[in-house]
DNA sequence: ACAAAAGTGTTCCATGTACACCCATGT
DNA sequence: ACATGGGTGTACATGGAACACTTTTGT
């Protein structure tokens, strides 16, 4: 490889983020709305070009929190994408990568940005986005319905207590299809997945229900 | 992003691939031997720097047929290997493929390159390779485990009849564990993964055995 | 005859699935 | 009292796992 070959320069890094929390049963997914050309006025997913000093994981954490505010969380990558002409001005390859932020965090966040642009947005009504965005979202959901499969997404989601119907809504959003409430509960019990606060929680004109915490002791485990 | 960030300049991308074989039930890599510096004369996967103008997956696809001779076979992406001092004379982001070939494709291409430096190794007997390749190829066998449960990758290692106590010894190869025969013959028949063609082939001393064929039409589940 | 590897069937257990009624609460 | 959503148990079907003996061939 003769590191002066033209053919070898004016490659770019993108790495790219899209994360996801559940809004009251709503998942949905965190944009930022673009002030720079190209594609000025567009929402687009919060990303941006990797340093050559950096892990690809940390230029993605990096990007995370300048554009967003929000940091400390795992960032999975999922995907590259690579279309010569995804990008206007450079040959840009983006690296995709998936996080999800609970609810509470997620509040948080959408209230210290009330100022700038940026906003949780449900998966099923997506508008039109920057660069080949739509394509790296519509991959990050495919991709998020093999991660909740595992218990550490689920931890991200349920940091503290939540009740069972609770978490099914969360599948059931997820991966699009419904459960038995009963066998969903017997599974996630059974399987300790899950763990019996003896608390309940009460909502209007409901029976109070059970809280539960996850079992923290499995993981990685493939859960339906 | 400011184009004109030193930062962003002096990326590069490289394609490495990990190209697996049976032969006799051994599972092998295909390796070559670098003939420049860095890393003069150790053994390396093959792969090389992409091009600012294709595809990654093209790239992968360029390199391997460059230095190995081999074309027409599905590469899988798997990972990315970043570590910013992973190549010594600039900052090389690998992508990592793998592929895998039936074992007479495999004899071939060992015959052809008789006076160039390539040549299958044991998985388990594998020499100190050039830059991390050590690492991409550790990372490729675990991948390995996860593909061979797709019929996909079944058909590149058994394009025509085979029997099956060959398909369970290349399961066990990969997976690294032993099933009853019993049990495995019954899954693969019943789920109809294999077509039994009616024909047998003798071994010396041993009791015929059946040939069968995979069922191109089931496709992307998990076998086992 | 014997060694070597291939073929074959049954039983048991665990897991998933289908399904209907009662309970606790707020209004 | 009633509407809303939460909690509970049983019966059946399916799939995986354990397990031993017979068959075919070459020497």
């Amino acid at each position: 490889m003769r590191l002066n070959n033209p053919l070898y320069k004016n490659i770019g890094i993108h790495v790219v983020n899209s994360i996801f929390t559940v809004d009251k049963g709503v998942m949905k997914v965190l944009l930022i709305q673009r002030t720079n050309e190209p594609y000025y006025g567009y929402w687009a997913l919060p990303g941006g070009g990797l340093y050559n000093n950096e892990l690809v994981i940390d230029g993605a954490k990096r990007e995370l929190k300048e554009k967003t505010g929000i940091e400390d969380i795992d960032l999975k990558m999922y995907k590259i994408f690579d279309r010569v002409d995804r990008s206007p001005l450079k040959r840009m390859i983006a690296i995709a990568f998936i996080g999800v932020v609970d609810i509470n965090k997620a509040q948080i966040i959408k209230e210290t940005n009330k100022t700038s642009s940026s906003d949780w947005f449900d998966i099923n009504n997506i508008p039109e986005l920057a660069y080949d965005y739509n394509e790296i979202l519509e991959g990050a959901i495919e991709e998020l319905k093999t991660m909740i499969q595992s218990t550490d997404i689920l931890k991200s989601l349920f940091p503290k207590e939540f009740t069972l119907p609770e978490l099914q809504q969360v599948f059931e959003s997820i991966l699009n299809i419904s459960f038995d409430r009963r066998n969903f509960r017997k599974k996630m019990i059974n399987s300790n997945y899950v763990i019996d606060t003896n608390k309940t929680i009460n909502y209007k004109g409901k029976k109070p229900a059970k809280l539960y915490i996850l079992n923290r002791k499995i993981n990685n485990k493939s859960i339906l």
